[in-house]
DNA sequence: CGTAGAAGCTAGGACATCCAACTATCGGAT
DNA sequence: ATCCGATAGTTGGATGTCCTAGCTTCTACG
């Protein structure tokens, strides 16, 4: 672990005051604030991968399994997928890809329209997403690090970003 | 764009529905709170990307980059590089590669300690640091999306966090 | 109708990150 | 003084994300 010991102090508050003494305070909340996003991001995809891990899935197909598994029908457009996640059609490719060689899912022709792809949860990816869920519900979720009130305030902020940026 | 459009809704508070309608109340915010998350900083990424690609750095390149140029002597060893940025050892190697390739830094020998590689700032360095970091200051840092009252709770939210997680 | 533009998906390439493994060097314990 | 564990850095492999380009299929407009 030579290069995630504990610091001595937070390298963001290091960094926002040396913003403040090259003249920049005006955006030094916000390099604080961008910065701060990067590393919280990072701490807490890395611990919901280590909880994924034992199952086979990375967290983004984790999260398409469960798209599927909570929509009515058990399948879902390719491109919805992607609309849902916020991400490129051809990252939903390449999850799809090793979702249904792991067999979780398969991919379906679309009755109607034939430019559409259709992803079908199977038994085995239901039975993957309850167990991976318990998991994640158990070891990350309802013990997020932070207190009821914190996990609230950040919800909410963050969703006036996103708001803001067009998310949704 | 088409994976980008705007939704008519959160998808983020649809999934914290489905985790109450599952039974999974307790773990619900927290859910939500990882997902928000991962989305806060996907968008936040991409905003300083683009506002980088013309200096052909990538956001990584540009942190060791204000390392270094932050750093009384302009350099700094590749280990303490990484411990400052929470990054693995490898991470740090290919972001130097890359900047040494560009002309940015180049890399020394430690004066006592063969095992260690210091990485030093060059003056193309320095000058792309400024002007990026200007840049990136007008817009945005300066504009981030949100009032400063909320810049400032993130800030201290996700500051409780990482400290929880060992971060610092 | 028939064609041009839009939409859905995949292939190939560039990056960043992590992990495991390997080499070289230090340093403390015996 | 020597040896073994710890430390520093790199290499190779896997994954995810994005972008550009290209193919197929739909749809709307003249």
């Amino acid at each position: 672990m030579t290069a995630r010991d504990d610091l001595p102090f937070d390298p963001i508050a290091e960094a926002r005051r040396q913003w403040a003494a090259h003249g920049w305070e005006a955006a030094a909340d916000g390099m604080a604030a961008v910065t701060s996003l990067m590393r919280a991001q990072q701490i807490a995809l890395a611990r919901v991968e280590s909880v994924l891990r034992p199952y086979g899935v990375t967290f983004a197909r984790y999260e398409v399994l469960m798209l599927l598994y909570f929509s009515r029908t058990g399948s879902l457009p390719m491109t919805k997928i992607g609309n849902r996640l916020q991400v490129h059609a051809t990252s939903v490719t390449n999850a799809v890809d090793r979702l249904e060689a792991a067999g979780l899912v398969k991919r379906t022709p679309h009755p109607t329209d034939r430019r559409t792809t259709l992803v079908q949860i199977l038994d085995q990816g239901r039975e993957l997403a309850a167990k991976a869920t318990d998991d994640l519900n158990a070891q990350v979720f309802t013990k997020p690090g932070l207190s009821a009130e914190s996990v609230a305030a950040l919800v909410a902020v963050l969703a006036e970003l996103r708001h803001e940026a067009g998310d949704f």
